[in-house]
DNA sequence: AATATTTAGTTGACTAGGAAACTATATATT
DNA sequence: AATATATAGTTTCCTAGTCAACTAAATATT
């Protein structure tokens, strides 16, 4: 007796979806490689990039990662001396992560490093198709109230 | 002085890929939860579904992990009884993986959460969105020559 | 004021993958 | 035939997350 028909996995939206977000990203990690920086590494960067020393846990909350996540994250860049970990004067619990000036100065760079991906990734398409893929990306991120920035 | 202007995360568009795909990937890894699989297990599961018993090196090259992952995704599957690892009759270094029966049996169930998934996540487009981003997805797909199921 | 609860951050156990070394077998070369 | 090389799969070590238990300090409750 025949198997029941069953959707593959290229019937999805979803299937798709990752296949290119997998290849870009990993185009961007590929990139970032030869800084020395993770994607991660990079998002806790510019996230700390030209504002003011950040707690950990408000950094947890806008990445959408744990603390814990955040503590070993941090403790990476701490020792590639791109982020400094101070204590926070009126909360003895408390801390601020900042960027060194080390760090700052290299987030321009990683940022072009973005942008180069970027284009190699997407230049192909049309300037129109590129809009529409922003509006349609940006409206299932509303839609599913997304606001950490993605990670990996 | 002021910092450099350096481009935002939310200036790429694979940020917002990266967003809208983690967002639908964990939606489905939170359903498929229910049923102790994971989407790597799931797509090793549907590769096998309906075709002859593959070669580990095989499932390998078509699901874009290396021959390690699929060793220990394997053993997984086989340790819920799902797929099983037989040996070769020509070749003593080689092996095949099949669905077990109660492996074939699930598969269709998975099918149907990948469905509902995909309609919780993009039922919200017009019909002609969908087909817009579909067709944007396979474009960017083929120019960069991806082959392999997304697994994360 | 003493105690209970909440909050900030860290740590340890666990997961799932990659890279590269490793084992065993098959094939190619001499 | 003996030896070298290639191939199939496994294993070990590493990375980077989660979750949940933990420590220390701040706040709330009585």
């Amino acid at each position: 007796m025949p198997l029941p028909a069953t959707s593959e996995l290229t019937d999805h939206l979803g299937f798709w979806l990752r296949a290119v977000s997998n290849h870009v990203s990993q185009a961007f990690a590929a990139s970032l490689a030869t800084t020395g920086v993770t994607v991660a590494e990079w998002v806790m960067m510019r996230v700390l990039y030209g504002v003011p020393p950040m707690a950990p846990s408000r950094l947890a909350e806008t990445m959408g990662m744990t603390r814990g996540a955040i503590t070993k994250l941090a403790n990476r860049l701490i020792a590639k001396a791109l982020v400094a970990r101070m204590a926070s004067h009126d909360d003895a619990r408390a801390q601020t992560l900042a960027l060194t000036q080390a760090g700052e100065a290299l987030v321009p760079k990683l940022a072009a490093i973005a942008d180069r991906n970027d284009a190699d990734c997407f230049g192909n398409l049309s300037e129109a198709d590129r809009a529409a893929l922003n509006r349609l990306l940006r409206h299932l991120t509303e839609q599913a109230r997304i606001t950490a920035p993605p990670l990996n």
